[in-house]
DNA sequence: TAATATGCATCGGAAAATTTGATGGTGGTT
DNA sequence: AACCACCATCAAATTTTCCGATGCATATTA
């Protein structure tokens, strides 16, 4: 027997035989079989030079060689696993999975530079999108997602955050709408039909607040429920229709972008909780968020 | 690839390939191949996730994490040869407690001149007596004693066995006695008034097993449950008392030792069982009860 | 440039080791 | 005595490791 041939797996053996008193019990728990356990077993008392564990009624004791060696095998074992723990995260060959909650607005501007640089960065890397709807911070909180990002506040601890990015509200005309020509007045785009996105719910855009506490009430000629196809509804039209600029950066030329009377500067975050702050594929893939936002 | 499969044999591989700085040149030094050397590499790269050993030119150099990995591998490797390397006892200086199930018979004869060599020896050894009271072989099986010494004989399987000493009896009269001048004929021993021990229970001597085989019974006149105080009940009577001759050995000149008629010679024996067989410090125990009987 | 040497990676087959499920033996309990 | 729990051992199936051959890459030499 050469004692070269124990492998860690053996030393795992020694030690769930030790803590479970039984070959029988020790094999349930490590999803093996009782007689391929009195196998290793046998091999280590060849190896040992010792019986390790003996007969005593319908069980079995250690020998006190045994309460020797389990200490010390323990704690090569321990050492071993700790040596082969991943060190670092390695995008390149990492396969893992990650849930992102976000909205339109995020998916819009910031998720296509993402998943550009995922794709080409860690391709075993699968990123879950899904929509937060006000319900973000509890998703982090039960651990749906990993990661919120949007125009929210969370103060609360257990909770990291980051700063990504600042955007503002801006005003879209149909390119052939004589108010294209000029920057709109507060009172010019009051009175103009508006198209107002309410996001699916009863979302009140912070341009809408600003506008209030200005005294000016929106003429809404028009609801929907997302800004996805707000040029094709525009275009051809004398609605006005108001979106973050990085939104209206994509849009095409049929429409015109204007500064907005109401502004009403935002800025869009990152969360994450405690779960997953110190894990180095989160702390990376957190960086590269920011990358991407940088290159907004 | 489940790194508990990882053994000592890959380690030590590992450790070569680093010292030679070739796959070659470590297979030969181990008497085996390059390509099954190639291959256990390959088993730790999968384990370590690393490629460990990267061609340059026609050899082979570590990387960083390999020369980590080396210097902690080899030290657990040496750490597991040295647990699987056969230990010596050292009495003088540990600390430990053994249990030894026995009588009065090896309390009054062996057990003085063992704990005396002992005390000198091993200090930090502390030795627990416990009564056997015929009860020594479930003691040794439920673990409850480590040693078992007695004039008695074990066959069954699970127990080591070793012969110490042999006896017989003898008979014991005061001094003044006029049967102190001459050995006692069977006759005269039959008809004089016995004090006859029990030790605690309904032992029954050997001796008389065989006076009663001879066709002699005793009269008893007197039952003690142990033959501590003989010397002195039997001191200014006509009382004759029978026990082993090393017992008697320690009387006083109060009384007198003659040949028993019936000396029922018997052998003290020694007994363990597998738990504690290979331990250097029982294996050396036992060694020192031999001594302390020869020394008898 | 071609030929040669060195040396790791990989292949398919042989050999060895491990796992599996069944069975036997031992000890304890009712 | 019957039954149960549990380790030891068996033979066959499965998996892993080793072996010798071959391929590929790099360096050296004529």
């Amino acid at each position: 027997m050469d004692v070269h041939s124990v492998d860690f797996a053996a030393l795992r053996v020694l030690r769930m035989v030790h803590a479970h008193g039984s070959f029988t019990r020790a094999a349930e728990a490590l999803g093996s079989t009782q007689s391929a356990v009195s196998y290793t077993i046998d091999r280590l008392r060849r190896a040992f030079d010792d019986p390790l564990f003996v007969r005593q009624g319908t069980g079995t004791v250690p020998t006190e060689r045994c309460l020797e060696i389990v200490a010390e095998a323990g704690r090569l074992l321990d050492k071993f696993l700790a040596l082969a723990e991943p060190r670092a995260f390695d995008p390149a060959h990492a396969e893992a999975e990650v849930t992102l909650s976000c909205n339109y607005y995020e998916r819009a501007t910031m998720v296509p530079h993402l998943i550009r640089n995922l794709r080409r960065t860690a391709p075993g890397l699968r990123l879950n999108i899904i929509a937060s709807s006000v319900q973000g911070k509890q998703q982090l909180s039960r651990g749906e997602s990993d990661l919120l990002v949007g125009p929210i506040r969370i103060k609360e601890s257990g909770f990291y955050g980051r700063h990504l990015l600042e955007d503002h509200y801006v005003c879209v005309v149909d390119a052939q709408n004589p108010l294209a020509n000029a920057p709109l007045s507060a009172e010019i785009f009051a009175a103009t039909p508006q198209v107002v996105v309410t996001y699916g719910g009863n979302w009140r855009s912070s341009y809408l607040v600003e506008m209030a506490e200005g005294g000016f009430a929106p003429r809404v000629a028009l609801e929907v429920p997302s800004p996805a196809n707000l040029p094709e509804l525009i275009m051809g039209t004398d609605l006005v229709g108001t979106v973050p600029r990085r939104v209206a950066q994509a849009y095409g030329p049929g429409v015109r972008v204007l500064p907005c009377p109401f502004p009403a500067a935002f800025a869009i975050d990152l969360y994450w909780t405690a779960r997953t702050h110190h894990a180095p594929m989160h702390r990376w893939l957190r960086g590269q968020i920011a990358l991407a936002v940088g290159a907004l």
